[in-house]
RNA sequence: CGCGGGGUGGAGCAGCCUGGUAGCUCGCAAGGCUCAUAACCUUGAGGUCGGCGGUUCAAAUCCGUCCCCCGCAA
């Protein structure tokens, strides 16, 4: 028995578990839908690297701009699929769009559900600190992140661990939960475990803000953000000093310092060659910065370069 | 042809507008001081100022062009 299966999907995410698909002998991929190229920096186009993958199995692609239209829907029709399977896909599938596949439609999630229910699952396991976190299959339901689990992987975040380096390990574990569960699914072995609607958090998408460093949070905060938001959007701050307009400064890397003596939020001290930023509790070590417009460079550096004054210190953007 | 910042000894920067001796904070090397040093003092090495072309008596600086790095926007 061999199962049609359709992907979706378009960030690296997919990647790995698509592959798995796609270079799996038990069953037969016969067409991938991914968003429309955009335009990256300057002329150039991102390349879209789930229609590269694809091409490279001569699998039919589709980018829709909008998956749920009449030609969208019948195109995907077309292809006779019993399964869906959607990774990071960016586009909302309508109930017409979920009846097209005979078995249903699935998703691979980056978290734990019901925990991070929606966009940006990776970055928030990170930013509220979570030890434990996984990937979790389910079968896609018209409410979000919601329908019944097919298979979840389960794994601890490292200490030093960016939403970056995370989302590639999930990757990585998602080509292994999906070839178990498309197995299953084709034997009629999978058990369907509903959500505990309980304990259900959220994990909305990321905004660019959300990179904003709010220096009245403690250092354990700070320094999970960081790593929450990188490589994107980054997190944020401006340096102001006397005299001069503020510059935005990208922090890609902190540590938590040990606790100290309370100092107003945003502070920075130099000692022993460090940047140390006081929080609302606690400070961080800032160990590499990235001024606008310049590389990123090692925080001693920074301060060799800069100058900071002894009035300087980070904040918002005003 | 989306907008903008940048390229100056090993690192990070200033100098450029208003052409005329290569500067600052570090690092490195040697020596000194010290019970001691990621402290302090002295000395030293290390630069085709991103490439090419132009203007000029003279270009890091002005003009043209190309290459590379980065941020924003998408």
């Amino acid at each position: 028995m061999s199962l049609r299966i359709t992907l979706l999907g378009t960030g690296t995410f997919a990647l790995p578990p698509f592959r798995a698909l796609l270079e799996s002998t038990e069953h037969e991929v016969v067409g991938a839908c991914t968003q429309p190229d955009r335009t990256g920096r300057g002329h150039h186009r991102h390349v879209n690297q789930v229609k590269v993958l694809a091409e490279e199995f001569n699998i039919p692609v589709f980018q829709p701009e909008r998956v749920n239209t009449i030609e969208s829907l019948g195109a995907l029709r077309e292809l006779q699929a019993d399964v869906f399977v959607v990774a990071a896909y960016g586009q909302i599938l309508k109930p017409e769009f979920l009846a097209i596949p005979r078995l249903g439609a699935f998703n691979l999630h980056g978290s734990l559900l019901p925990r991070h229910r929606g966009a940006a699952p990776v970055q928030y396991a990170i930013w509220k600190g979570d030890e434990q976190t996984g990937v979790t299959m389910f079968q896609i339901e018209p409410a979000l992140d919601s329908g019944p689990m097919v298979g979840k992987i389960e794994t601890n975040i490292q200490p030093l661990e960016t939403s970056g380096e995370l989302m590639l390990r999930l990757a990585d574990l998602s080509a292994e939960l999906t070839l178990s569960v498309v197995h299953q699914l084709d034997l009629a072995t999978a058990v369907f475990e509903p959500q505990d609607v309980s304990q259900v958090t959220l994990a909305p998408k990321i905004r660019k803000e959300d990179g904003n460093i709010d220096w009245t949070q403690t250092a354990v905060q700070v320094e999970c953000q960081v790593r929450a938001m990188q490589p994107w959007p980054k997190a944020v701050t401006w340096l102001h000093s006397a005299g001069r307009k503020p510059i935005r400064c990208i922090l890609p890397q902190v540590e938590v310092g040990a606790e100290s003596s309370a100092c107003r939020s945003g502070r920075i001290a130099l000692e022993d060659g460090n940047l140390v930023v006081s929080c609302g509790s606690g400070h961080v070590n800032v160990l590499k910065i990235q001024p606008e417009g310049k590389a990123a460079m090692e925080a001693r550096d920074f301060a060799n370069g800069y100058g900071l004054s002894d009035a300087a210190h980070f904040g918002g953007a005003t």
